[in-house]
DNA sequence: TATAAAAACGATAACCATTCTCATTTTAAA
DNA sequence: TTTAAAATGAGAATGGTTATCGTTTTTATA
């Protein structure tokens, strides 16, 4: 995984925009937490563990800039706040989630389910697609057997009680 | 129509919130704007039109009330602010866009191009949807038509120069 | 109809994620 | 090494949304 780093670095030289610590730090912390959807203000603290002297602005500088670049995607769950996505490299944009409503994780799911979706809209609406956001909100598998086990202890003590 | 705000403030009364001339101006707005997707701001706007007096942090509070109450939805396209959409009066929500990247027009399509989807998700998945956004973002058919236009100019006038 | 408690209101201050400003530092190429 | 352009950090500004609070309105009851 160490090439992915370098060729982000390229990337960015390749359309002359400098390299510097903090942009590798960025980028580097992206990797690391690669499953976590994260916001801003995580990355930054998280920056912060490796180069204390980042500011909050060139976070969110850096983070515009690799969605420029395709490198991150940004997307937004309606809880306020932006999260950043590294990008499959090379593979498509991953905008398809679960977002479970009972413990708020976040979860992705394959790539390929709307290509007939988008050929209709396509064809129906007259409408060129360049981009889709799918996500469902409901309940994850562990929050079902959660609140299932819940439901389950309620009635025992309820029958104690009666 | 007139019975669609009849029975919203049937659904208030039941559910014991008060009847104010604010929340029934604010939801003859979204009557009137159904196809609008309004933001917050929007909407007070107009209200304003019906009752000068009204406050933005009443439009707010009402819009909040009527979300809860499944009686609007609130979306969110990425820019910034929250849009309310009225819901289909019994039938299923409406979470299905195409947001134009030229123009910003919003289009809606038909809802029912999900249930394949979704039946793969609960099952592949383990994960029970309550709900879900679909969104595309590409170019609609006005502004395809304004692009093409707009090129066929640009070489007629390179014609001109050379 | 009068009354009173709860709910809702308007104005505006507070909040908070994000963006902007600007003086200083760093990068990259000659 | 020099230099111009780009990037940075600190913090002020912005703007959508929410919270506060004193006043007004609603609705249930007498």
């Amino acid at each position: 995984m160490e090439n992915r780093v370098e060729r982000i670095k390229k990337q960015l030289h390749e359309q002359s925009y400098k390299l510097t610590p903090q942009r590798e730090a960025t980028v580097q912390v992206l990797l690391e937490n690669e499953e976590d959807h994260l916001s801003a203000e995580d990355v930054y603290l998280l920056v912060k563990e490796k180069a204390p002297e980042i500011g909050l602005a060139t976070v969110y500088r850096t983070l515009e800039l690799l969605n420029e670049l395709e490198v991150v995607d940004k997307i937004n769950f309606g809880d306020g706040v932006s999260r950043y996505d590294l990008r499959k490299e090379g593979a498509s944009h991953s905008h398809h989630h679960l977002v479970c409503i009972e413990c708020g994780a976040v979860d992705e799911i394959q790539e390929d389910l709307l290509a007939e979706v988008e050929k209709i809209v396509e064809k129906d609406y007259q409408f060129k697609v360049k981009d889709h956001r799918l996500t469902f909100h409901g309940v994850c598998h562990r929050c079902q057997a959660k609140v299932k086990k819940n439901e389950e202890s309620a009635e025992a003590a309820s029958l104690h009680t009666n």
